[in-house]
DNA sequence: CCTACCGATCGGTAGG
DNA sequence: CCTACCGATCGGTAGG
């Protein structure tokens, strides 16, 4: 069934490039077919044009796969999180909101990865260090989260006392927003439901 | 492997009862495994004592038996809400709000199957019919949300003027919460989180 | 990086 | 409600 009939081969010292384009196809795999598990070693090896075998050159065993891929999505979000650039610390912090909803609506399926708990809490138990890096990861990007909270509050523009609880009850509305949009197309969402979360859940003034 | 050997003859007229058993088995299932994945027919067969052919008496295919497993499930979470016996307009709402985080946090996978898009979004394109039926329940769960807040605000207990759009940034927030503190062990959670999040969406008084 | 292959599991059918 | 079985797919290994 293969219809590609072998791939170029890469040059001298491209070892590490072919490792990329296997993170990089699973991820589209992922994105395409909107389920983990029909992220096989097969399909993987079928999007980058190898033989499914060639994976374990480049990863102890699929689980790996995608847990680079997991690991990717996490750089990605704290990336497009951080990289805001707005001086008002409001402004600042309705784009910060705005570029992790962003993340999870332009790529549903890998952001349902991130959060979907298959790679925190369940897996965690199993095996520690892995997933606990995952973890670890994630607190990262609701730490942009509450750093932004603290500095409208800092400011003068919040009236809330509690930064960290306050970007808690934050992160769920987004993740609620996130989770529950792609999933819900028949739904009315009425604009501007995003600035309304932030606008109350920080107390904004 | 079949270790029980069988299982004791249902009794004249119980031709609905297996169904049923098969739906409770299905669902039992997925709750242990947290996974839809994990509910194959055969492991279905198992836990309720039957061999793996005999499901295809009582339903056409897998798909049949994890969606009525969805119905059942979407039913038990209105009911669930329904049944809240609160006077006071904001003690309800509360209510209801506690009921539908209680439902999700006691049968996370459960939940997890009601709205993480395999059975509203995806599908509903496949088989319009049936997914179809499932979303419209889904909706019916918002309305009894949007119900309470328009309570709130018709007793003059919110300064909210629009239950509809307040009661979507609840659902969000809502479902947030509902999807993530299944997912973050780690995670400390204030307390109250819940009532925050009502407090400060419905603008309560 | 490849072909060839194993053992396991699946959804579903045949036939009773 | 059962046994027996098919075709497909999977993760992973052998051996080069």
């Amino acid at each position: 069934m293969s219809t590609s009939g072998g791939r170029p081969r890469n040059r001298r010292g491209d070892g590490a490039l072919l490792r990329e384009e296997i993170v990089r196809g699973a991820g589209r795999l992922l994105e395409e077919t909107g389920s983990e598990d029909a992220v096989t070693l097969r399909a993987i090896a079928r999007t980058v044009g190898i033989a499914a075998p060639s994976i374990y050159a480049h990863f102890p065993d699929r689980e790996s796969v995608l847990l680079a891929v997991v690991q990717d999505a996490f750089a990605d979000l704290g990336r497009a999180m951080t990289m805001v650039d707005e001086a008002d610390p409001v402004a600042r912090l309705r784009a910060v909101c705005a570029a992790y909803l962003d993340f999870a609506l332009t790529r549903p399926a890998r952001y349902r990865v991130l959060f979907g708990g298959a790679w925190s809490a369940a897996r965690a138990q199993e095996t520690p260090t892995v997933a606990a890096d995952a973890a670890t990861v994630g607190f990262d990007v609701f730490d942009v989260l509450v750093r932004a909270v603290r500095d409208c509050a800092d400011a003068g523009r919040s009236t809330g006392t509690d930064p960290f609880a306050d970007a808690t009850a934050l992160w769920a509305g987004l993740h609620g927003l996130a989770a529950l949009r792609p999933v819900t197309p028949m739904f009315p969402w009425p604009d501007g439901v995003l600035d309304r979360l932030v606008d109350r859940l920080v107390l904004l003034t």
